[in-house]
DNA sequence: TTAATATATGCAATAAGAAGTATATGTAGA
DNA sequence: TCTACATATACTTCTTATTGCATATATTAA
């Protein structure tokens, strides 16, 4: 992959707040559309955005589509993600989205139904 | 500055060529144009639109503009500068652009005519 | 098959960026 | 002043993104 393929994922908000949330496991469109509290067209079409340039992958679960970093992640891209965290410049959001994850993955603990195994069994990157 | 402002900057190959030259030091437009082998106007409407993004400053000096990186650099964008130089997919443009850029500067020691003084003294970042 | 849910796609309008040509501005020196 | 040089800007054309709306597809369950 081209590594201005990755910049030009970066430079908008939304995908950035898509790849900030990526980083902590896969997820589905509606549930990024639910964190990012945009429609599911523009979701999804910022998505296809990132997976034609290769900068995230998706596979079907059944209704959904899981979105996630491919494996292995470019390390730039890990690097550039590990930075945002600290840099809070305008972007209160992407702690704030952290947390809802969290709170979204906490929610599929309780009702497995909402989401595929995949998701609901990436506990590991969850914060608050 | 945002941080999706740098990202901006870095998505484009022409630009990132760019910001890899200027970590080493100011340049004038020229200088950048005749490394980058591009056209005068090209050069310096993407100098511009950095500027406006503020990744880049610039000073007059006499008949010249000297660009630079601004001080303190952003340590993301340091951080991914530092990155490219490693990562040579598709950029071996990056390294012989260096190189480019210490020919110019030792051509410079020689008649100083030829540039403004801040850009042939900066002669620090000379490899090859 | 039908209905419900999740996701993708086609189309149209708009905005943003890229590139070229011509020209203007600013500075220094004669 | 005029000239030469370095750089910027205006204007046009073209491509690429962005967004919204409507609709299509895919999967599952009934």
């Amino acid at each position: 992959m081209e590594l201005t393929n990755l910049y030009k994922c970066l430079c908008d908000v939304q995908r950035l707040r898509i790849l900030n949330l990526l980083k902590e496991g896969p997820l589905c469109v509606c549930h990024l559309q639910e964190i990012l509290g945009e429609t599911q067209v523009k979701t999804s079409k910022q998505l296809q955005y990132m997976k034609k340039l290769g900068v995230v992958g998706a596979r079907r679960e059944g209704v959904w589509m899981v979105y996630s970093l491919p494996e292995p992640t470019h390390p730039v891209l890990l690097a550039n993600l590990h930075c945002l965290q600290a840099d809070t410049d305008g972007f209160g959001d992407l702690i704030g989205d952290l947390k809802k994850r969290s709170a979204i993955l906490r929610r599929f603990a309780a009702n497995p139904g909402e989401c595929p195994p995949v998701v609901y069994q990436a506990t590991d990157g969850c914060h608050g």
